[in-house]
RNA sequence: GGCCCUAUCGUCUAACGGUUAGGACAUCGCCUUCUCAAGGCGGUAAUCCGGGUUCAAUUCCCGGUAGGGUCACCA
């Protein structure tokens, strides 16, 4: 058989092909690959691709390029349309042995066509496992019958198929979802009759939508790519997920890659289904922006700017600060753009003449003063050191004298035309001496 | 419906018989402040219900209720 006996711990994720990659599959994939990597064993990708009709290579590249993205790399990597030989000679065993037989019938794909499954031959005994995270689990297997383990002798069906390739494969720990319970005693059965030895299971919780019921895309997006494209960041939803349905124990809550695999408890598993809370992710995800350096955050941000903007890369890099901390994810930034929430930084602003005066002291003639005031004394500044405190210092003093919203909300106004805004010194130190003077005379112009 | 699993703040969770039931997200208030964001400080908020066991139950047992999963020639 050429099989490799080893004692060390071999885990699996078994995806299929049939749909993008789930949350749900990567939350149980980094389960798998934190057990397999802290015992020092071996974590593996096998694609579960018997189901010729449903399974595409589109959805294949998707989860591949989902788990390289999230920087899950398996140590060992099958595909079951691979290894139809393997499970023919399985099949082959279980006729032989008694332990399954073939069953004239009609087909349920084509009515009126008699086809041969393979069917096992079910003794309906009562089947007890040990489940890693919820302790004893029993079945009667009576009501399951003579299910069927394959289309014909040559064409396994999924519990059959699993059933061998986890044992070829030496997989030491089955941690999967919880909606595999009721598959265990079938595989079981099969171990049985094949005369398998058993593997451990471990059964984790459901990750629900925000009703309680099953995710589906219909509350949020499923899939990984959605999550990519929408600019979260891939260690965040690692963190994030790793705390769905799993906790150290401790209020520690932000783990690299390397701590969850010191870390991780299987027995610290939680029973319970947990709901995906878009809301925390997002804060994990602001947490791992607040870690990253300005150049990671203006290549990141430099993705989803949108091309008409003309931008400086000095520019860029003083915005870089204002704007990451009004986002929770890089993709916020399209938003933000296209609701105009930018535009100050790149245009003059248009704006109604009359909303440059704070609304507590509303006489546009002191507003003009102030803002020639404010012109002039920005004038004296350096050009070469136009940075906030500068700016702040250069005119802090007669804001305090005149009142600091009869100065500041019209200078603010004045640079970026908008009632809500960052404040008028980091906008002024972005826009640089010549644009902020330029816009504040503008300004003056407008009050006339 | 049968079988199986589960049950602590709105959400993720801590507590492995004795705690003022802790933390985080969200929320609310205050501070900071020209506005927004960020930040700082503080508040509201939970053991599903009913029986046991025990000197003592969030914790152990039983029942109920609720939610979920599964009942394919899908995986």
């Amino acid at each position: 058989m050429g099989r490799e006996q080893t004692n060390k711990i071999r885990t699996r994720i078994a995806p299929s092909p049939t749909g993008d990659l789930h949350i749900g599959t990567v939350r149980t994939a980094l389960f798998n690959y934190l057990f397999a990597k802290q015992n020092g064993g071996k974590f593996i990708i096998r694609i579960e691709d018997t189901d010729k009709e449903r399974s595409t290579k589109e959805f294949e590249d998707d989860i591949l390029e989902g788990f390289r993205w999230l920087g899950l790399k398996e140590d060992e990597f099958y595909r079951q349309s691979e290894r139809t030989d393997i499970y023919k000679k399985y099949i082959q065993q279980m006729l032989d042995n008694g332990t399954a037989y073939i069953s004239k019938e009609e087909s349920k794909a084509e009515a009126g066509k008699e086809i041969e499954v393979v069917r096992l031959k079910n003794a309906g005994k009562k089947v007890k496992f040990e489940d890693m995270v919820r302790g004893e689990i029993e079945f009667d297997t009576t009501e399951l019958g003579d299910f069927v383990i394959a289309r014909s002798t040559e064409d396994p069906l999924y519990h059959l198929a699993v059933v061998v390739d986890d044992h070829e494969m030496n997989i030491t720990h089955i941690i999967r979802g919880e909606d595999h319970i009721s598959n265990t005693p079938r595989q079981i059965l099969i171990q049985e009759a094949l005369g398998i030895t058993r593997p451990k299971y471990a059964h984790i919780p459901l990750i629900l939508a925000p009703d309680r019921s099953k995710m589906s895309k219909r509350h949020n997006a499923t899939s990984i790519t959605e999550y990519r494209q929408k600019g979260y960041i891939s260690s965040a939803l690692i963190n994030y997920m790793a705390l769905l349905g799993w906790n150290p124990g401790t209020d520690k809550e932000l783990f690299t890659l390397d701590e969850l695999i010191k870390e991780f408890d299987l027995e610290k598993i939680q029973k319970g289904g947990a709901i995906f809370d878009i809301e925390k992710l997002n804060w994990f995800n602001r947490e791992y922006m607040k870690k990253m350096s300005k150049a990671e955050l203006l290549t990141e941000i430099e993705k989803y700017l949108p091309e008409s903007y003309d931008i400086s890369y000095e520019k860029l890099e003083k915005i870089i600060s204002v704007i990451s901390e009004r986002m929770n994810v890089f993709g916020d930034i399209k938003k933000m753009a296209s609701s105009g929430e930018l535009d100050y930084y790149f245009k003059n602003p248009e704006y109604d003449r009359k909303n440059l005066a704070w609304k507590q002291d509303s006489d546009l003639k002191k507003v003009a003063e102030h803002l020639k005031k404010v012109a002039s004394l920005l004038d004296g500044v350096d050009k070469n050191n136009f940075t906030q405190d500068e700016i702040k210092k250069a005119i802090w003093y007669y804001a305090e004298e005149k009142g600091k919203g009869s100065v500041l909300w019209p200078m603010r106004y004045a640079l970026s035309g908008r009632d809500k805004s960052p404040d008028p010194f980091q906008l002024a130190e972005v826009l640089g001496k010549d644009e902020t003077i330029y816009r504040l005379k503008n300004a003056i112009n407008k009050i006339g």
